[in-house]
Formats: structure tokens, sequence, C-alpha cells
DNA sequence: ACCATTCTGGTACGGTCGTGCAATTTATTT
DNA sequence: AAATAAATTGCACGACCGTACCAGAATGGT
């Protein structure tokens, strides 16, 4: 069964669907197992059989809740963004906070956040079938990002968008292969230089 | 054992290497298995815990092996290039051919090897132990792709150079996730746009 | 009341995995 | 050739995995 019928079975799937995007947030693809998810949610194993109809179902559900709580976060923000000119480093925060999620106070738990979503944009790669979900994400995001750019009295294209954020991006995945990784501080300055009316 | 003593044992623990690094590249991290090395190798399971202390230690020599043939193989498509001249196209594609590997006739095969470097890339970031390794293998990229701007009369600082492969690796993983994957033919748009004189 | 449908959850099957270890083969020394 | 040491390997243990199965409980329509 892919969906439940009754309100209560429908609210057991939910909170199934809340213990993977949890998992998933804090250990990547591979902690999203059956009988992690049953545990995390206080159910039994065989209620995520019966929910989902595989595993590849699940961790699709998964990916889409996680990408849902942070895209509606970051619509949540950009409604209290008043519409005025700002400096090139709020612009770039904004956009980080964004790309990359709120910079948690603990910097551990940044790497893991940040990680993710690189995970996702990779393991997508040997998933197809979370492409469609993470192209409209994807595109989800390009609005929110232009939407900050226009709001802060600094219009982008589309294209010149997809620049800054490839710069971004790739600015993280190598930053996450260096002996102390500090993606968001390699991506901010990358970011900041890009924007920079001229040097 | 972490090495063999004999000229025998040292070559046996080559071809284990040797398959570890194939399989590395044909189906990523998760492919490389003790059993499915030693079947490669055409040697016994217990061999691969008699050779390495443990599969991190394994996957660590793959991925040391399959860094080493890439650059060795950049190094020798180096050696081979005059100095010259060479318009923004051109110096494009060597680049790309440096950072992806060379074009196969396959696109679902370029798609494959593509796909390796950047799970490597953010592989690391849950395999501690390979970082050390995978920061030497980028210096050695970045030194590579210095040399090939100097060779064709566009020199780049190493700053510039970094925020190129950025790009790059920006504009790959984001094309990771389309519906119809074409990495290198979106980095090859960054990079000739970002190279281009001036618009 | 009934009954069909939906839901629940305990359990087990067949599989892959990393790894430890005793036995065996091979090499070296006496 | 015998004794000793080193290198090699067959094998199985325990863990975890996805998933199928099925008896029973809850639910809702009649």
């Amino acid at each position: 069964m892919t969906s439940a019928s009754t309100p209560k079975g429908e609210r057991r799937r939910n909170e199934l669907i809340d213990a993977a995007a949890a998992l998933l947030a804090e250990g990547g693809f591979d902690a999203v197992r059956h009988r992690a998810v049953s545990e995390r949610a206080g159910l039994p194993l065989a209620s995520t059989t019966y929910y989902f109809d595989s595993l590849d179902e699940l961790i699709t559900a998964a990916v889409e809740r996680h990408g849902r709580n942070e895209l509606d976060a970051g619509a949540r923000r950009l409604d209290e963004l008043a519409a005025r000119h700002r400096g090139v480093d709020t612009v770039v925060e904004l956009m980080l906070e964004q790309l990359l999620g709120p910079e948690p106070a603990d910097s551990a738990a940044d790497l893991d956040g940040v990680l993710l979503r690189y995970e996702r944009l990779v393991g997508t790669g040997r998933r197809p079938y979370l492409r469609s979900l993470s192209v409209a994400m994807s595109d989800e995001m390009d609005a929110l990002l232009l939407e900050i750019c226009e709001r802060s009295g600094m219009p982008v294209s589309l294209h010149r968008l997809k620049q800054l954020i490839a710069l971004v991006d790739g600015a993280v995945v190598n930053a996450l292969v260096e002996v102390n990784p500090e993606p968001r501080a390699a991506a901010r300055k990358m970011l900041s230089e890009a924007l920079q009316p001229t040097a």
C-alpha cells in the first residue's frame, strides 16, 4: 500500500516520514532503513513496509519531507524580508542561509547539514527515482533566491543566478575534503567576490 | 598485516588494489566489498583481510590508485602539450579533460565517470580517513590545471583557478540531478562564459 | 448484529556483509 | 629430510538488511 486511507493511518504514515527525514538529515541516505525508521517513530517494523511499497519509496518521501521543510523555512524567511537596498555582505549571507540552511552555533552540526544537500545532489545521480523530485526542489530554490536578490536591490537574471549557485556548490564540495572543512566560509568568500561591483 | 613482505605478496596485494579501483570506478564506494574485490582479482576472500587491516584501508588504497591513474594520465597529456597560444574553447576542453577525465564516446559512461569524482568529494565528508589523501590529490590537480593555462597563453592565479574549478564542480553537481544529465556540457558552458575576455 | 476492509505487529526467510580463526600450504632454515 | 616459521585460505559466526507472511485487532458500512 502506497498511501493510507484512514486519518489515523495517515498520521502514522506521517510519523514514519518524519522519522525518516530526521535520520536522513543526521546520517545521510544510508541511515534511512526500515528498522531505524520504525524504531525512531516508535512503530513496529512492519509498519514501514505496510505504508511504503519499498525502501526507495520511503527514501523518496524522506527526501521530499526534508526538502519541503527547508523550502518552507526559506519561504517564511522571505516573507519577513522587507524590500530595500542591502549591501553585498548582507545579500551573501541571505543567499547562504537559503542554500545551506541557517548557520547553527555548532560548526560540526553545520557540516552535517551542508553535507546532506550535496549528498542529495550526487546521490540523485545513482538514484534515478529521485530525479524529478530534485529538479522540482531546485527550481523552487532558484525562485527563492531570485526573489531575495530582487528585494535587496540587486536583481539578477536566472542565468547569472545559476552561475552564482554553481560557485557556491563548487566551493562547498571542494571545502568538504579539507582537513578542517569550513564549507560555509569557503562559499561565503567565493560568493562575496563574485558579487563585488568590480575589483 | 597492512603491507606484504614478499615480492609475490606485493604483487597479489597490488592486484587487489587494481580490482578495488576498477570496482570503485564502476559502482562507487558501495561497490568496494571484500567479496567483490577478491572475486574480481581471482583471489580468495581471506586475501583481502590478510593484506588490508580493514575495509576502510582497502577503500583508501582504491581511491589512491584510481586518483593516481587519473593524475598520471593528466600529467602525460600535459607532457605532450606544446606551449602556444590557444583559444578559449580549446583551453576549456583541456581543462574539462583534466577535471572530468577524457570524454568517452558513450555518454552514459561519461556520467558514471563524472559521478565518481563527485562521490569522492562528498564521500570524503563522511569518511575522514580519506581527507589527507583527497587534499593531496586536489593539490596535484590544481598544479596540472595551472600549467595547462600557462602553456596556453592564458595564465591564471591560483585564486582565480579555484574559482573556475568551483564553477565547474558546481555546474556538474547541479547537472547530475537533471532528468537528462549532461554534466560535461553544463560545465563546458559555465567555464567558457567565465573565460570569455568579456561579454 | 454482521461482515468486509483496513490496519497492526510479531516473526522468519534468504541474502549480504565484515571479520576472526584454525587449518593448510608454502618457504626457509637446520 | 626434518623442523620451523611464514604466508595463505576455507569457513563460519554474528550482525544487519529488505521484505514476505499471517494471525489478529480495529474500523466502518450495512
